[in-house]
DNA sequence: ATATCATTCAAGTTATTTATTGAATGTTAG
DNA sequence: CTAACATTCAATAAATAACTTGAATGATAT
């Protein structure tokens, strides 16, 4: 009993691990912390075909990371708790901490300009209060719509270029984007840089800023 | 550039969980925590293959969650730092929080015997200033040796019947083993409180005790 | 230098996992 | 009840990972 007792518990954390092992499924995880959605929907923010995503959503299931009900037609994938966000966080920190190839990958999407520390959540609050921050959501409209920090200005990565001009040089500008696995807000702040503007990302995303218990917007 | 460097941040943060998902794997972290060792020890502790362990081992490091030295003719290996443990230690909880599994485990464990809450660390060393509690270390005796906490006594699990009748009725007992994935402190505590004895488990165990930077005795 | 020892590498087999395709299930709307 | 739809299941092929065996490397000691 004891020894298949320990196998069977190193199994199910393995379980767990596992099923943040696959790319498929941390992009799922990261669309799901977006905001809850349909497998339909999913499959189509993620480029995985309905079977597929279905079944990626099913091993997140399994391992308890995400949970599901039925909505009329669809079922509806949401996170479990905030505890799955901490453990991409967390995967996050390790893989940046000790690889140096995710450094490198990062430091390429600045491409030449330099990257200020991200500003925090805490801070961005206290900004807001003030009012002299311009708040950046660079995710497609669709996410926006889904909740959004408030009082943020949407501007897909795509439409950034056509804006650029149109900012304030002196006003202080914050982007964010999905969270910490997603690429858009470091594009956005290094467009902006370059072209002259004072801008910094915001350290994490929306799902972290809801998961503090912040405001979300959703108009 | 920016949809493979997307997909070639994903995979950074995939390969620090795969490297987690295999039960081998977990059970060679579980023994390097204990205390640095080279490859053919953690190979007998963990019952693989030298070749086998060395190619997990080749994994964890790779994902950077050990390090690797060379002392004379062997190569030690340890964890790279406390948030490799972090990490151990969230899997668990989130196969705890979420996997019906898992608790029915850890029940059967007990064996019957009503399992009190365990003890945090902190009361831990609190009743050791006052020197009122018997704490025992429930590992083998070279891991034991590797470091424990000053003043335990090290009573492994086979031998604790032995033992039993010499504990005196009033004391509090305070048992621990090699951390969360561990379970002979389970075990140990199950034995103890059903031969009557007022006994419960450590939160954590030696490698959770050190990573609070607390004293750890090696003799 | 040579022998010895611990570790790593390489090749091959078996087992798991992934993505795809098409069918089956279960729900809503008429 | 039937049709339409979203999701899941099942079967397959392709890719990846695990374990074993035996050889190669690299460091130490004679």
């Amino acid at each position: 009993m004891s020894i298949s007792a320990k196998a069977a518990l190193l199994d199910e954390y393995a379980l767990v691990a596992r099923a943040v092992s696959a790319p498929a499924r941390l992009m799922l995880l990261e669309q799901i912390a977006q905001g809850a959605r349909g497998v339909e929907g999913l499959a189509d923010k993620t480029g995985l075909t309905i079977a597929n995503a279905s079944q990626h959503l099913q091993t997140l299931r399994r391992a308890g990371l995400v949970t599901s009900r039925r909505d009329g037609k669809s079922v509806i994938y949401s996170l479990s708790d905030e505890k799955t966000l901490a453990l991409m966080d967390l995967l996050r920190v390790l893989a940046e901490r000790n690889l140096a190839q995710v450094e490198k990958i990062l430091r390429g999407l600045s491409d030449g300009a330099d990257a200020p520390e991200p500003i925090s959540r805490d801070a961005l609050a206290a900004r807001i209060t003030e009012g002299s921050v311009t708040i950046l959501d660079i995710r497609p409209a669709d996410e926006f719509e889904l909740g959004h920090i408030p009082g943020a200005m949407n501007i897909a990565l795509p439409d950034l270029d056509r804006f650029l001009s149109g900012f304030d040089t002196d006003a202080e500008i914050v982007a964010y984007c999905r969270g910490p696995y997603c690429i858009y807000a470091h594009q956005a702040v290094a467009a902006l840089r370059k072209h002259g503007l004072n801008a910094r990302r915001l350290e994490g995303g929306l799902p972290e800023w809801r998961a503090d218990g912040r405001e979300v917007a959703t108009v």
